[in-house]
DNA sequence: CGAGGTGTTGAGATTTGTCAACCTACGTGG
DNA sequence: CCACGTAGGTTGACAAATCTCAACACCTCG
């Protein structure tokens, strides 16, 4: 149930994408190759970007996973989303000056960079490029309703059904498992996100895998009866 | 702790808001009179749009209120928004191409509209304007992720407590007493937005009303202690 | 091999939801 | 202008979901 940015390969050419993708695009116009930043290596628990930061560069997740999150005044956290490769991360500068969130390594990661000032000049030349540029920013504000969603009308089994569904999915967009996964981040970050606590994310785990509708091994899922969790989403199960 | 569109008057000449207000701005240059449609009048549980809608304009409040709402594939009902006279509606349809959301008014209202494909236009030439539609959009980002966090983090007292503070805020930066005010919404859709039943966000406005912090009569609202009411927000009462 | 972070589980408290009754305000039509 | 119907709002009693606190197991990494 849940958009993410690039479930889909981009056509031809010299795609926001492919700019982002970077390496394996040696002959762009001359615009296009001026906004890309070298790369970057992150450690696990590196920060790409922080809360308030100014809003220089937008980045393409090459490889590893990311978690975004946000701390408020009374020091309150919420876990805004997880990003893995192919997803675009800090598109939630790009309406404004700042970052309002801030993206966290959950593991050692590469993420490709372009810079933004030189993009939105570029894009300006390139109805394409704005368009797609457009595209991305729906789908972020679509994941946002889905997550309003998710923590406003769904129950505590019902979110961990949608989250296990959407991460299936997204790992199938890339040519992986759509059943057997490993999730990169740790119960409580799931819980988070959900917008529940630790130990009933927990619990959830726990009692789908005893009604066999998943094998669980620490961060290892398997997802024996897709079906039936997806009929976890609706009435009570 | 909510931000919304539209707080602070706008500087000079023909800013984004100039222009949906209307009446007031006979002379602006030629491509932004063009962008203008005919304000629009509205009665109460009439839709401004609906999801699915193609995106084709913006649109002020200029009198009355509004909420938005989405509803999933299985039924599941969420209000995302309220929204008075001087905020922005539609902005969701901003970056893509069509609306994600609906928008109904909660009672007689007037919005004034812009056609975003000529809009456009008009902002390509005036980087002022492309500013403006820009810091409205991170406006519209940055109030997801607070509803995100209050959803996500906050127990029902909280949640409620953060509402009336936001509509105090917005109510005073309007003009409007801080301390008085009318919701124009039912205690179902303050509750659906909150994330919780109709029936304990009305227990909640009594608990308030109980310990002094509020007088309520329907939907008109007298805060008596606002501080109190902060301190809600935090720990516990 | 030890330490600390992570994950699981239990028991009980608390919050929130559910169902049902009833009250109130408001608009409509007689 | 009143009467009635209906939507909106409140409250109670109870059920269910979720949280809290606590103990302990596991796993990873240095």
């Amino acid at each position: 149930m849940f958009a993410h940015p690039g479930q889909q390969a981009q056509g031809a050419g010299h795609s926001l994408r492919d700019m982002l993708q970077g390496a394996g695009v040696p002959q762009g116009p001359a615009t296009m190759d001026l906004c890309r930043l070298p790369p970057r290596r992150l450690m696990r628990g590196e920060r790409l970007f922080r809360t308030g930061d100014p809003f220089i560069s937008i980045y393409i997740v090459r490889r590893g996973f990311f978690k975004t999150r946000m701390v408020d005044g009374d020091g309150r956290e919420q876990v805004t989303g997880f990003f893995m490769a192919g997803d675009l991360l800090g598109l939630d500068g790009l309406a404004g000056t700042q970052h309002g969130v801030e993206a966290i390594a959950l593991e050692e990661s590469d993420v490709g960079r372009l810079a933004f000032a030189l993009l939105e000049m570029a894009s300006r030349e390139n109805p394409t490029l704005h368009r797609e540029l457009n595209a991305e920013l729906a789908r972020e504000i679509l994941r946002h309703h889905e997550t309003m969603m998710l923590l406003g009308s769904m129950v505590a089994h019902e979110r961990l059904a949608a989250f296990l569904l959407d991460m299936s999915r997204r790992f199938a967009s890339r040519g992986y498992s759509a059943s057997e996964f490993v999730l990169r981040m740790t119960r409580g970050e799931i819980a988070s996100f959900l917008g529940l606590q630790l130990e009933t994310a927990s619990r959830l785990f726990s009692s789908l895998a005893k009604d066999g509708v998943i094998e669980v091994r620490n961060k290892h899922v398997r997802i024996v009866d897709a079906p039936g969790l997806a009929r976890r989403l609706k009435a009570a199960s």
